[in-house]
DNA sequence: CTGTTAGCGCATTCAT
DNA sequence: ATGAATGCGCTAACAG
């Protein structure tokens, strides 16, 4: 007697190469070869097979392939988050050349935790990915983790926070310039104590912004303030806390320069919140995409950067090298130009106005408030 | 003579188990199993080979265990666009979801196209991905795409932008009562004449959206004029031509409800570019999530989706079906709560203030300043 | 407790 | 031009 098949219910299920060549009367080998276009296929059985391949839907399992040639077709992007402008839209760009080089893309948020960027580092050391794209977390300081990837020759390239310790393509942006122009607008539009919201020591971003900033300080004869340098790692609300406690501290403030959006945003609300007027009494100018920028108009002027054309680049550097099987190198870097966006609220003549603001702050003060 | 032997440069190439194995003088089915903790394995053993396993940093190849197990670990995300901020919030509680379970994200864009939501779904017929999360395209009619992949039984999760004909588990809004709240809020802050933006009729947010801003019109006796009913379907550009048209044609327009944030940014550009004065001369209440409401503010109130939870939801529903191997059904299905963030700027008859800074002067009075 | 064997689905040798 | 055999790396069934 035999034992009862166990047959579970599986309503059109996925057809293998094993089942269409036996379908067709053929070998799962020659199937192969015709479904892959080998020259030593008569044309005859090539249509045949294709023609059935086609009509019962087959579709090769991709992790077989992948095993057997050790190509997986897929890249993956870490990065410090995806509810920002920038990185969105970085991820459209990176989508769209995968798309077109018909690969997958996986994704891992770091939330900017060098911890969870270990992590999902981890993850792609074992063949997971045959690419990577990657955008450092403010908080990672050792970068073991990616050197490793590297030392692994799996292609990577950095984009927009990206350490130079490592040895690959970056595709960044003009941030020294950038953090220059954005310095001096705001001098030109009149403030002389304008506070830097800082991401990063150890980011790119966050050092090469800051030089541009100081560098506009020194020639237009503002001396520097180490105090008006706040911190801006960490989480949003604390974040915010900490801009807020700032802004009371420091009354004679006319200007901030935030070097990403969290920050922008968040020296927006904590002047919102503290009544603070933009850009009457404070002037704010941030790092940010288009349109959170045409959003906030007329209250901060922006600097903004190709977003979309950083991601596109990184991924072309990318698949360049994994098509090519050629190493991704330094040389191959790309630095793209930001754009100063200027809104008439922020241009030269507008005196700020927080007189009010620090008699306030003065007098709440003065009474332990 | 022997052929020189290409010797690729492989600096620490990744060990597989058999290397392991050997390594430790073991069989590699020994050494599976120490890893995986069976408890066949005595524990001198078991603990010999993790210690080894983690020194030479061993990494199991994932493609070679979906291969056997039949389990991938990855989780494929369908989706109209990432520069968004609902659907960027989705992603971060669909990642994180990802992340606590040990599960990868693939993600795909279809730029709101049924094309290319054909193109993508094909890629996961093949077993690439354990489960599925999808939020339909706009321009989708035909949904046989998804219904193939149901056929397939893999388990899927409708988010946001669902169709009642798949029948699968939903996670959506109560797109139909915030509807009606939006535009009632108009109502009672003085429009008479409410022009409706739609997203698309053959999609559940545009419909339910849309019945809720008739019955609004209809409980405060206002007739409804279909000529106040724009599609906005397409692309943004398009869109914006369309609706600065609209608004010349139709100068008695005082307010626009937004079925989508890409809407109501929109015809906010679209004011902005007409020197139509929001809110003075038209009301602008549009779908969009929190932090794009704020940095409206006060121009635009606005429909907030909780983006996270909805992502996080879907995902948990999903992981449910995964792990516990049952199906995902339709009445596991969840609606969330929207909330109407109220600007003082469309509240009726009422000017904008700033609390904390009333605060804070009546503080100051109070001590005699 | 551990080793041997087989097979997941596929592409590639080697044979014919 | 086609088929049989092999192995990618891993786990599980089947010995011992």
């Amino acid at each position: 007697m035999l034992a009862p098949v166990l047959t579970p219910i599986l309503p059109m299920s996925a057809i293998n190469l094993k089942q269409l060549a036996g379908q067709l009367g053929l070998s799962s080998s020659t199937v192969s070869r015709a479904l892959r276009d080998s020259y030593e296929i008569s044309t005859a059985t090539r249509e045949r097979v294709q023609v059935m391949a086609r009509q019962l839907d087959y579709q090769p399992n991709p992790y077989a392939g992948s095993l057997r040639n050790n190509v997986t077709k897929t890249i993956g992007v870490i990065l410090p988050e995806v509810d920002n402008h920038f990185f969105s839209s970085a991820i459209n760009g990176i989508e769209e050349v995968a798309q077109q080089n018909g690969y997958h893309v996986l994704i891992y948020l770091t939330h900017d935790s060098e911890e969870q960027e270990k992590s999902v580092s981890q993850y792609l050391t074992s063949g997971r990915v045959d690419g990577i794209l990657v955008s450092l977390a403010s908080g990672t300081r050792n970068i073991s983790h990616l050197e490793k990837l590297k030392k692994l020759e799996i292609p990577m390239v950095q984009f927009d926070r990206v350490s130079k310790k490592l040895n690959t393509a970056t595709v960044t942006t003009d941030d020294y310039v950038s953090g220059y122009k954005a310095t001096e607008h705001l001098i030109r539009a009149g403030c002389r104590r304008i506070a830097y919201l800082l991401v990063s020591e150890n980011l790119s971003i966050g050092s090469k912004r800051m030089q541009g900033y100081l560098a506009a300080l020194h020639d237009h004869h503002i001396p520097y303030d180490a105090g008006l340098v706040l911190n801006g790692s960490g989480p949003n609300d604390e974040n915010l806390v900490r801009i807020r406690h700032f802004l009371r501290q420091n009354p004679q403030v006319d200007g901030i320069f935030a070097s990403v959006e969290r920050l922008a945003l968040s020296s927006y609300h904590a002047c919102q919140s503290l009544g603070i007027a933009i850009p009457k009494a404070i002037k704010i100018i941030g790092f940010s995409n288009m349109e959170t920028a045409s959003l906030l108009a007329p209250s901060l002027t922006t600097i903004t950067q190709p977003a979309y054309a950083v991601g596109k680049e990184a991924a072309r550097i990318l698949f360049h090298a994994i098509t090519k099987n050629k190493p991704v190198l330094p040389a191959q870097s790309i630095e793209l130009k930001s754009e100063l966006v200027v809104r008439a609220s922020t241009q030269a003549g507008s005196q700020p106005t927080n007189a009010r603001f620090v008699e306030v702050c003065q007098a709440v003060q003065a009474v332990g408030f």
